[in-house]
DNA sequence: CCTACCGATCGGTAGG
DNA sequence: CCTACCGATCGGTAGG
């Protein structure tokens, strides 16, 4: 096996993007977030992630003290990334249906352009406990922002929303799924689909008010 | 370990369900899909699916080839029984947005009450190419009836669904993922949240209507 | 359905 | 960053 191919975006490598130059640690982070994306935690062994970076497997240990640090450095910086994506995105926007689109749209195009660790981080199951606390708290305040934004659009749309917690787990669990289905020879690229996603979001909010404009409720 | 509670049904538990009188082969389905959903397939051991049984793991061998025809068989039923109990929704209901709503109602209760063997099902990860084929030839069935209410949805609306592909895996994939925040003591049960998201699949794939009435695209 | 067992492979270490 | 190696555990089998 070679190389990966992606680049992709880390905090170290936000600064020096543009090169093409890895550190070794920054390659093995690669090679191992595509490879427990593609066969999971468990099926991935310390030996396809050397294999994959080009070194033998006791060479990783002096880059990571272990298999679960590796997924841990993954998951959290993924999960740090997301959340300097949205709020990067949502400078400047102050109109909740606008801050709406800009959420989704940055989550989406996030979760298809860096969807190896993205789903890496998506997945829980695999984290100790005490690592999986901080990845959790910080996806806590991912969701937050989600929250918020909602709960806005509810009180400047008289109530239209709803219930703002379970549209918000519905459209952030739609978006993040969207890397399941994306395909890079699709008929759409990643921002007409986040363009797309973030209409649907916004329908699915406001579900409430145009459905019962367009007929009441029976239920 | 002792037993597990959730009792579930699969194609014979129907036939005689009330009951609980279970044969050996469905406990170690059930046990099987309960760990496999917890801990993933490859971290679940023969052993501990054994020791939730209350047998030796030598003994499942009588009545499964190996792990991975428990995997196919867990999949595989779940995909079918998917299948039936959206076919079962949609009887006699025929106007496209109520037939949406049916389908999203029974899916999502599905994804609900029967979570454990749903997600096991819907992580086509684990499974050999051959077995993923059958699965995934099954899936493809459930997606196109999905495909078909919204075209119809599309078709009595002047074209207000606009892609019915892509709507149908973001509505898919959202109802799909409501057991990663389902809870057992939360606020809502499941045929509330399954009534929720109708609504919500609904304002998501009538957006493009709903949006351009309140105010015109830019974009 | 059990006891007894095996070859393979894993994450990780020693020591350079 | 490497070679050499180890204890633990896994899925599965033999034979009753």
């Amino acid at each position: 096996m070679a190389n990966v191919e992606l680049p992709s975006l880390s905090p170290v490598r936000v600064l020096q993007s543009g090169t093409e130059e890895l550190t070794t640690r920054d390659r093995i982070v690669e090679v191992a977030a595509r490879l427990f994306h593609q066969h999971g935690y468990h099926a991935t062994t310390m030996r396809q992630i050397a294999d994959g970076v080009g070194i033998k497997a006791a060479s990783l240990y002096n880059h990571f003290a272990g298999k679960q640090e590796l997924l841990y450095t993954i998951s959290y910086d993924t999960m740090c990334e997301m959340l300097a994506s949205v709020q990067k995105a949502l400078a400047g926007v102050h109109e909740p249906d606008e801050q709406l689109r800009a959420f989704v749209r940055a989550h989406t195009t996030y979760c298809i352009v860096e969807r190896y660790r993205a789903r890496v981080a998506d997945e829980l199951r695999d984290l100790y406990p005490e690592n999986l606390l901080e990845v959790v708290a910080m996806r806590d305040r991912y969701e937050a922002v989600l929250r918020g934004i909602l709960a806005a659009l509810d009180a400047s749309s008289g109530g239209a929303v709803g219930d703002v917690t379970l549209v918000a787990n519905a459209i952030g669990t739609m978006a993040s799924q969207v890397a399941t289905w994306y395909r890079d020879d699709g008929r759409l690229g990643p921002d007409e689909i986040a363009g797309l996603y973030a209409e649907l979001a916004l329908g699915a909010a406001l579900a409430g008010v145009t459905q019962t404009k367009a007929r009441p409720h029976r239920r």
